[in-house]
RNA sequence: GGUCGGUUGGCCGAGCGGUUAGGCAACGGUCUGCAAAACCGUGUACGGCAGUUCGAACCUGCCACCGACCUCCA
């Protein structure tokens, strides 16, 4: 394999050669979350997904422009709400403001992202704060002949756009399929069909979100804000356009659709998309109630839950399964993403410690082993194939930390930077620091009664010794006697 | 019902025609006053039935089961 980097498109069904459209840059665009309730894990595997993609291009050179937008208006709840706009119902709920529920909903997902190291898009835009953008975009699609205006609504014409362009492209969906599944539902009289989407809504009196436009006091359509403000940010034509697979239909197949009506022809090259997380083989999800929000993953505080799972071990565990597969949940998972973060890391602090043999040989081929793990990358982003050779060289660390193989000064150097930079600046992983000076006094406690019990030890007084070690592992230490004599941390 | 995808060892999860994926657990060993931890080593697999092939987890067909999307969804 070469160096090019491969990425599925969803487009095309396949994998293809990345190139962007201007040497040396990348603009990305990936669809962030409806800020109605709090992020959970499959927010979080996409946000980690398209992390490491960032990063990769990054690291591949490229000068990125990463978008990541917050919807914050304009997707409705159902047809059977009478269109009432998500986020306002929720506010109405819980006698918000609807700002402040997005505020709120908002720095949440930005707080728990942080917490897992995923690194802030270069531009964050929101719905609400492109409304004249999307009434423009609105005008375009009516101007180009695929929108209608119906009781001052204004819907995208499928049927039309499909008898000029292939609607359905993206997910592989066929017109007359559409046609023969789609159900009636209630309140889409507006329509000419029902597979039309609205791509401005007028308001209804008791709804508390709308802005003036030519066509009536509303909102923009599901859609629309994609649309718009990635041709703002990154214009007409752009790189990747990423998201969770359940987004692919009708909303991504909606943005194509409305790109050919309103810019006359596409916006995007690579069109990639995240599988989702599963809990007991169904997809976890909001709606269907059986979502774990992330703090209730760091807390542990969820009746599904044996224990807390760090950031950090949410962000592993997402790296040892490809993105495009779907991920099933379960403590005893996570436990093992757990333990097997602890081994890389601490592999990582055993290669630092290493001292490079000037006489014998390496016992490693580490050139072999960056290109084996650059291959996987570029394979579309095999990150759990490039952990598990990650793992070959841990291995190898670990033996020569044992005297049982060398390395050479070359080879050491090498072998550092290449753990650096996918465990840290590809994976996004980090050490998790405790913060020594708030703890100081009771750890020099503990230091006193390890140090009493290393005398005891010394003088075999191996009752006085054991009651200390197993008074304290009652209390919740791990102690553990090594050579320099004594270490112990907290249980996890 | 339509479209698409999946079914891999105790668990998670790669592989997509021949060579050990990897992690976790299990077992054996090293170390240790005893432990713990750590490290080293080892095993078990490709949903079923046919077919193609010198050779199939990987290709083809049929069957079974599961899921996603078809409605807001990461």
């Amino acid at each position: 394999m070469d160096n090019e980097l491969l990425i599925y498109n969803t487009l095309k069904r396949r994998k293809e050669i990345f190139k962007p459209i201007h040497e040396g840059r990348v603009g990305m665009y990936v669809c962030g979350p409806t800020v109605y309730g709090k992020a959970h894990l499959g927010h979080a595997r996409s946000a980690i997904t398209f992390d490491t993609l960032f990063r990769y291009l990054k690291y591949l050179g490229y000068k990125v422009r990463y978008v990541r937008n917050i919807t914050d208006v304009g997707h409705l709840v159902n047809d059977a709400d009478d269109g009432e706009d998500k986020i306002a119902k929720k506010a109405r709920t819980e006698k918000l403001e609807p700002m402040e529920i997005v505020q709120e909903y908002t720095d949440y997902y930005h707080r728990c992202l942080e917490e897992m190291n995923v690194l802030p898009p270069g531009i964050e835009p929101r719905a609400t704060g492109h409304i004249i953008e999307q009434i423009q975009t609105v005008q375009k699609i009516l101007d180009s002949g695929y929108g209608y205006i119906s009781n001052g609504s204004v819907y995208f014409d499928v049927k039309k756009y499909a008898g000029d362009h292939n609607y359905g492209e993206l997910s592989g969906r066929k017109i007359e399929d559409l046609l023969s599944n789609t159900r009636e539902l209630d309140g889409q009289q507006e329509k000419h069909s029902p597979l039309d989407f609205a791509i401005w809504k007028k308001a209804s009196p008791e709804h508390i979100m709308h802005w003036p436009s030519p066509w009536s006091e509303g909102f923009p359509g599901w859609h629309l804000e994609c649309t718009t403000m990635s041709c703002k940010y990154l214009s007409e034509n752009f790189d990747i356009h990423g998201g969770g697979m359940d987004l692919i239909f009708p909303h991504h197949e909606a943005e194509i659709a409305q790109s050919v009506a309103a810019f006359g022809h596409q916006s995007v090259n690579y069109w990639m998309h995240n599988n989702m997380i599963t809990l007991n083989g169904q997809k976890m999800g909001k709606s269907l109630g059986n979502a774990i929000a992330l703090d209730e993953f760091f807390s542990g505080n969820h009746s599904l839950l044996e224990k807390a799972y760090s950031p950090m071990t949410i962000r592993y565990f997402m790296l040892t399964a490809h993105y495009r597969s779907t991920l099933d949940f379960s403590n005893q998972a996570l436990q093992a993403a757990e333990k097997g973060l602890d081994r890389l890391l601490k592999a990582f602090k055993t290669l630092n410690k290493l001292k490079s043999s000037s006489s014998s040989g390496s016992a490693i081929d580490v050139k072999k082993l960056k290109s084996k793990c650059f291959d996987a990358m570029n394979d579309d982003m095999n990150t759990p194939i490039a952990l598990s050779h990650l793992f070959e060289g841990v291995k190898i660390i670990n033996s020569i930390a044992d005297n049982k193989e060398t390395i050479s000064a070359n080879d050491l150097e090498e072998m550092k930077s290449l753990f650096s930079t996918f465990i840290f600046d590809l994976f996004g992983l980090k050490i998790q620091e405790e913060n020594k000076t708030d703890i100081k006094p009771y750890e020099d406690a503990v230091n006193l009664l390890l140090q009493l019990r290393l005398e005891a030890k010394q003088n075999k007084n191996w009752a006085t010794s054991d009651k200390i070690r197993d008074e304290l592992t009652k209390a919740g230490f791990d102690i553990k006697d090594n050579s320099d004599g004594f270490s112990w941390e907290l249980k996890k």
